[in-house]
DNA sequence: CTATGTGAATCGATTCACAGCC
DNA sequence: GGCTGTGAATCGATTCACATAG
């Protein structure tokens, strides 16, 4: 199956290739092919061929791939088949949105701790969960071996909790600040950073209208 | 400058250039080189350096690049250099945490008007604005020229809310729904899929792990 | 006849090596 | 000595063309 070697491209389009098996198998399809993964998603068929092939070849000439043969090894591949404990840092706006959010719990994430370092919000109920002092956070993450966590914080507070966190031994950040946070290689760090999609979706609108000027 | 040809790969890190070169202004330095810029974003100095040419060359040997001509030339390419309006639509979670986020302001944009279809959520106030009908839509966009548009609903709402923005007149869609969605060629869509991000970041978790195993 | 899987060719992005400027 | 800008080389990803299987 050799998921070891998945190049960067590819695996940036495992997670849609999910979504859509998925979609392919809730409308009662068993098989999907790489065209109609393709035009779905904005890709090309070989794209999608290429692609699937990294994880073993599968698909059945003439017919197309099977959707929950698919969905089951994508899933295998992202480690979604098991539920994945992760830590909620940041109870503002956006952390709470985030601990309310029901999407996690339906693709493999559960959150399994709310942490803040206000006073004010510890203790107080969100969605099913408790904040928790943000002193905990190295208590709570090494009882529940919890290897991700997601960023909520204000800026100037992202790298201080990041130092945090690293030390409870989290292996990836999902983080919500707008800075570059600064980790050890062995821990992965992913931004999104919301204004700079608005500045990437602008960009584009501005190409597009250069391109029909 | 040529901002017309701007690789793809280019685009994306612009961005981050923004963020670094006001970074280092605010620590009131008046220059900064492609190694520091490097350092700071985890890329190469040629690769920045490359990137920077595109707009242009305006670094100095020996020198550096000018931390306030660099801010003015990436925002007029981005067009931040003026503030733009933006639409909002939905106020679930998601949708009134992005209503009352700061950080949209200091980066050129401003959400003008917030959009829902549930009548119990209409009228009222989230932030500086109040909830307008969802029926509305057609009327404040045109009215004040809005052109790009952010996208909390529920996913299943999703497409039809995206055809309402399409028919506005939107060119860009932020969408936070997990779903592809469907528009003429001429409209921009961006989507965050927070569950995407998370599969993401645990697929970097686990290569690092098979990496030093 | 339909659709996969894959070597070969193409295309694009990154890195190297270095010439030129401060 | 320090740093930019860029052609040439390398590397990786996409597309093409087609052999092969249902």
């Amino acid at each position: 199956m050799n998921t070891g070697n998945i190049p960067k491209s590819t695996a940036h389009r495992i997670s849609l290739y999910l979504r859509q098996a998925e979609a392919h198998r809730d409308q009662n399809r068993t098989t999907v092919s790489s065209e109609q993964l393709a035009k779905a998603l904005g890709l090309t068929a070989t794209q999608v061929r290429k692609d699937l092939a990294h994880f073993g070849q599968f698909g059945r000439p003439g017919v197309g791939y099977n959707c929950d043969d698919l969905i089951q090894r994508i899933k295998s591949i992202l480690g979604t088949d098991q539920v994945r404990p992760v830590a909620l840092v940041g109870c503002g706006n956006l952390g709470r949105a985030l601990a309310t959010y029901k999407g996690f719990e339906r693709r493999g994430f559960r959150i399994a701790a709310l942490f803040d370092n206000d006073l004010h919000k510890v203790g107080k109920r969100y969605g099913d969960f408790i904040v928790q002092d943000i002193t905990k956070l190295y208590f709570v993450c090494q009882r529940d071996r919890i290897r991700m966590a997601i960023l909520a914080v204000p800026a100037h507070a992202a790298q201080d909790v990041a130092d945090q966190l690293v030390g409870t031994g989290v292996q990836g950040i999902l983080n919500f600040a707008p800075v570059t946070l600064n980790v050890p290689p062995a821990v992965a760090v992913s931004t999104v950073a919301l204004s700079m999609e608005l500045e990437q979706l602008g960009l584009a609108v501005r190409s597009m209208q250069r391109d029909r000027q």
